[in-house]
DNA sequence: ATAATAATAGTAACAATTACTATGATTAGA
DNA sequence: TCTAATCATAGTAATTGTTACTATTATTAT
């Protein structure tokens, strides 16, 4: 229940993964928020993307790294993993191509499907020539 | 280059993988291996889930728990996380879907697209019921 | 059998994350 | 605007999942 109290620090957190298109980690997240608060704490960087992404304004992904990033952009969209240089892009399948999946799911499962996530592995349009 | 050596140890969790249609942790992979080999070491069942995820022979899986699981079934197929019970099962997607996918993402991505993985989200046939 | 070497058990180290606690900031009410 | 209540913070310690290290043991080629 514990009423929510305002502070900078978390304003910063969440203001600066709106404003990101990258995929940052809680440390890459410490960095940054460091620049405007230089003795913020980890621990703070950890509580506030933990409560953000519970309130539902971030949300929390999940890395063939497993190090788990954040995304300030809480829209339904997919990712892409560049197996070269390890970064996850942004990937925007069509709302239709998205149920039409989770439809050809549900026929063959038994469970009840509310949502689907797809990540694309491959090389990025930096990294196509580059890398093994 | 180190060639490889036969350990039963490695011999067991394989097989345990192969017949278990869990996606157990590397956790649950150690207390069932150690009922074979009492004094089997953490770091063995580590090492070895390791090398045989690189040799291709197992798969490992990340899930939202953020703890890597494991499967011995390597066929591309796709996950479903069942948020009730937190467990993880197998769902059979055609190979249609799968290439169906990937075109559509290649669509609308700079890079390549080189193999997708899709995980559903919902409550197995177990939890229907049960759980918020 | 023996020698070479990979694999093991056990333990220590490490990295990501969470918990704890005294202090500081925010907020509602007089 | 002061005050009291309480939430959030910084700093640190603890936990957890995983990897590295080392002396000993098992496997394998000769």
């Amino acid at each position: 229940m514990a009423a929510l109290k305002y502070s900078r620090q978390r304003e910063s957190i969440k203001n600066y993964l709106l404003t990101t298109r990258e995929h940052p980690s809680a440390d890459t997240v410490y960095s940054h928020v460091k620049e405007e608060f230089p003795n913020i704490s980890l621990g703070t960087v950890y509580r506030n993307l933990k409560l953000l992404a519970d309130l539902g304004e971030i949300a929390k992904i999940s890395s063939p790294d497993s190090v788990d990033r954040f995304d300030g952009f809480v829209q339904p969209h997919n990712h892409f993993f560049c197996t070269c240089c390890r970064r996850i892009l942004d990937l925007d399948l069509s709302m239709e191509e998205i149920s039409r999946l989770n439809q050809a799911a549900a026929e063959t499962f038994d469970g009840q499907i509310e949502s689907s996530n797809t990540i694309f592995y491959g090389k990025c349009s930096d990294c196509k020539g580059t890398c093994s």
